[in-house]
DNA sequence: AAATATTTGTCCGTATGTATT
DNA sequence: TAATACATACGGACAAATATT
């Protein structure tokens, strides 16, 4: 598929054409289309190109440029801002601060919020509980290069981790918080992954607009005895990042 | 997160009330709400929790009919079509036929079109031979339940395998074309997954509407002495399927 | 079995938003 | 900036099919 062809924009499907047009150049963007100097054609061009008027184009830019995706010099033209995606590991040793490692500079675990709640059928399952089982669900944030990347969704059994809300919002990172409450090392069980427009949770939160994508990874990890310690749903926004598989993750 | 709860509708975003709605209620189709019997609220309480009028509300639901999510009936209400997700595994042995084995009736691969191409930057890389050096690419589709599930890319070495556009044409399966070619058995080397917005040819193949999301599942295959025999980029529908990583994939 | 209430399907007209010229 | 065409959204009224009493 030759991914410069910007393919044909529809009309009365319900989504403006500024919007499928800024939709289909921020996949441009990050399949790298526009080269080395992510310098884009004239306006003018990429009008004719998607078959409508120039102004309906700017809308489309205007977009991208308050995302952060394209950056507009008057009498220069428009070019990329965005940074190439993130690969992120997924395997029996996943964990946030190492799988990034070396991609990205900042990375900040902010704790949300955190509450107990019993555990509901899904969660049980999981985590090979009771069903209405006391939990703590920690809901976090993580950051990269100054932006929201993911945010998490993670129950523990409220017996065996009391405080590790506490720990959490101390140290930013799970693995540490663990550490604290005496799990020196721990395995990923099974990950599941699905794909999603943003909700209106996700926009808050990723900072995103609507008809963002987020990648939805849920996931079991367990101690070194097999036994379920947490149960997680990861959402990330989906423009930033891969999901890598095998290759030694 | 309470998935019952609709969430607030943007107007002057872009993207129509309808289509926001539709998406919305097929998030949450998916998100299992509507109980076992699968009856949704009738059209003017839904107009009523979204803050629309009823019209609009229909106008969302006439999409997902025609998506084959939902089935209306006059006098009666509207009731959820959709099956569950099917679980993909993606793992060391990954293969379509076996992975969905019992999930789903018919499964049939469909191959689109094939022809001969120089390699490009990418693909020669995976596949560990110098650019430029000529191979085979095939456009498939596979079909579960009837309905498009997944529309895959892949590259072979020409050379070595040669007729292999033939040999799946005719098996309407990679690992029985495969065989037919003197490769008993195959591993999954590795596995990069992402998610983006269907692309117009997405919506064309696997027959979806604008602003469906579609997983992005790159893959390199290699035989038992581990050399790379295909890479392939398959492109799931989102709302059909999952991808299981680990529990004995 | 009959009357009434619910729920979806269709039609009208009008106001506003979007895109082009 | 203004004029035009079309899509979107709203409000109301009624018909048709089904459910309830």
């Amino acid at each position: 598929m030759d991914q410069m062809t910007p393919g044909k924009i529809q009309r009365r499907s319900g989504v403006a054409l500024w919007r499928q047009i800024a939709d289909r150049m921020r996949q441009l963007v990050s399949a790298g289309a526009f080269g080395e100097t992510g310098k884009l054609p004239p306006e003018l061009l990429l009008a004719e190109q998607f078959g409508v008027n120039r102004h309906t184009v700017r809308s489309a830019i205007a977009l991208l440029v308050q995302e952060g995706v394209l950056r507009s010099e008057q009498g220069r033209g428009t070019f990329v801002q965005a940074r190439p995606r993130l690969s992120y590991p997924i395997g029996m040793r996943t964990r946030f601060s190492d799988g990034l490692a070396g991609q990205t500079q900042e990375r900040i675990g902010v704790l949300i919020s955190s509450q107990r709640e019993p555990a509901g059928t899904a969660v049980a399952q999981a985590l090979g509980i009771p069903e209405g089982a006391p939990l703590i669900r920690l809901e976090t944030r993580a950051e990269a290069d100054g932006r929201p990347l993911m945010r998490s969704t993670s129950w523990f059994d409220a017996i065996r981790f009391a405080g590790i809300d506490d720990s959490y919002a101390a140290t930013g990172s799970i693995t540490a918080a663990l550490k604290e409450l005496g799990i020196e090392d721990y395995t990923r069980q099974s990950t599941t992954v699905t794909a999603q427009l943003a909700d209106i949770g996700d926009l808050d939160i990723l900072r995103l607009s609507p008809g963002a994508v987020v990648l939805v990874a849920e996931a079991v990890d367990a101690d070194m005895a097999g036994w379920p310690i947490q149960f997680l749903r990861t959402r990330f926004s989906a423009d930033r990042i891969e999901l890598r598989i095998g290759q030694g993750a």
